[in-house]
DNA sequence: TAGATTGTTAATCGATTAACAATC
DNA sequence: TAGATTGTTAATCGATTAACAATC
């Protein structure tokens, strides 16, 4: 195994090895929490090394992609061995800055916020809720039983005092499409700089902000369209009969929710 | 206008030029979502004609993407004029297949399956939760009131039915990831070929089915790797004092505080 | 040494962008 | 006709992939 050194091509590389000055891809980063939560998995299995070849499959990637990406953050395997399961974790956690707690303001207490609060997957990877705020009169100082620790609906005024006092780094927006853009520029303008937006809306942020989005309503319309296609490619050529629904069409059976109305 | 025709390099294309053949670029199908929805907003606000440069910038993308994007469905705008805001947003919904309406099945009722189902952008856009499915007996048959359309959480059993009388075309996995991947199997076996998954886990789905995957675990980490970033630089240079809250904040102003639930 | 597997290179592919000819 | 704006082209950029030299 060994740590990290680095000949590569001449340049002596200055200082900060540790640190990393280097910047790596997007599309890299994006597949690094993969790589560390099936790294994890492994190591909580047992499994002290892994190659390229395993460690890829179990993460749905070629091992062309997870080493190139693994080569970004510096060079953790060993060649003819592969990588320490344990010690790769570690470096991709140092990368993504998981060795630290990072605290998370909920705005919107509505289902989605309430159901995000009591997430599970928050707490286990280094992420506090320490905030739920909302707007509304009938939820504000409602206790939510289900979160990870209890918590109490709070009003916006609270947002500043999280940022500023350093208990706050990532804002989440879970309110009606209607007041993302407002909230938005209130976490932004209270000091947050790093915001997931849930609400199905065009947000702008400024330069220096950084914003991921999550749409349902897109992630179901891209389904709806490879669905369509799916069905226009039945029509047009039967042949490979990729049977989804052999018989198909029956009456109904109308136990649960029917509906199909818009 | 007119439809769209399509010189190309000698093959003369030939039939269907109503449904489409040419293979649409994943990145623009993810992007049209957004601009039928941008579309559909301008036509409720009365704009019968708009440009590409004024319908990207409400997109948040540039015009020549925008321009570059539509290109792909075919000509549907006017030069020296623009696009006709109601007759490109058919163009587009008949693209996605949003013209039809299609049924999804939730399995797992818990916070993030109760919030789906209660989540209003679903029934707006032609979907319709047709199935909340658990195999947890204290939630089998109980009734949610949030939801657009009362519904009772059913069985696994229940799946079938579903797909095979044509109520389901598109699945969703909302349970914890252990479940996930038995739960993905079930849902081809079934016969549905679009999911959505919220579990955070890697599931393998087999040739021929689409899985679109939502991390929120992966997001937050996306975003701390930012935050750390952000951190690290201003360590090193705390020279352009991006000083986190600049002028901004004015008290409130609770104009449109109240829905901000669901 | 022989076998295994990494880290890197070069080729390919797809997406973005800028510019402009076509055309309303 | 003059001005505006699309649809397309060509250049650029970034991501993926395959192959292999380095090396354990």
């Amino acid at each position: 195994m060994s740590a990290a050194r680095a000949p590569r091509t001449s340049v002596p590389a200055l200082g900060t090895d540790a640190v990393s000055t280097r910047s790596i891809p997007p599309a890299t980063v994006a597949r690094l929490p993969v790589y560390h939560r099936v790294l994890t998995q492994l190591s909580d299995a047992g499994v002290a090394l892994v190659s390229s070849e395993d460690l890829a499959s179990a993460c749905g990637v070629s091992s062309a992609k997870l080493r190139k990406d693994l080569s970004h953050l510096g060079s953790y395997g060993t060649r003819g061995v592969g990588y320490d399961v344990r010690f790769l974790a570690y470096q991709i956690s140092r990368e993504l800055g998981l060795t630290q707690p990072w605290g998370v303001v909920i705005v919107g207490a509505g289902n989605l916020g309430q159901a995000l609060v009591s997430y599970r997957g928050f707490a286990s990877r280094g992420f506090a809720v320490v905030g739920l705020l909302d707007s509304n009169p009938d939820v504000i100082g409602r206790e939510l039983p289900n979160a990870a620790t209890p918590i109490t609906v709070g009003t916006m005024a609270d947002l500043e005092p999280l940022v500023r006092s350093g208990q706050a780094q990532i804002g989440v927006i879970a309110t009606p499409a209607e007041a993302a853009q407002d909230v938005c520029d209130r976490l932004v303008a209270a000091g947050l700089r790093s915001i997931l937006n849930f609400a199905p809306a065009v947000i702008t942020v400024p330069e220096g902000v950084e914003m991921r989005k999550v749409d349902l309503a897109v992630e179901l319309q891209i389904l709806a369209f490879h669905e369509q296609r799916r069905a226009e490619e039945q029509e047009v050529s039967p042949k490979a009969a990729a049977g989804p629904i052999p018989g198909a069409q029956t009456p109904v059976a109308e136990k649960l929710g029917e509906a199909i109305n818009a």
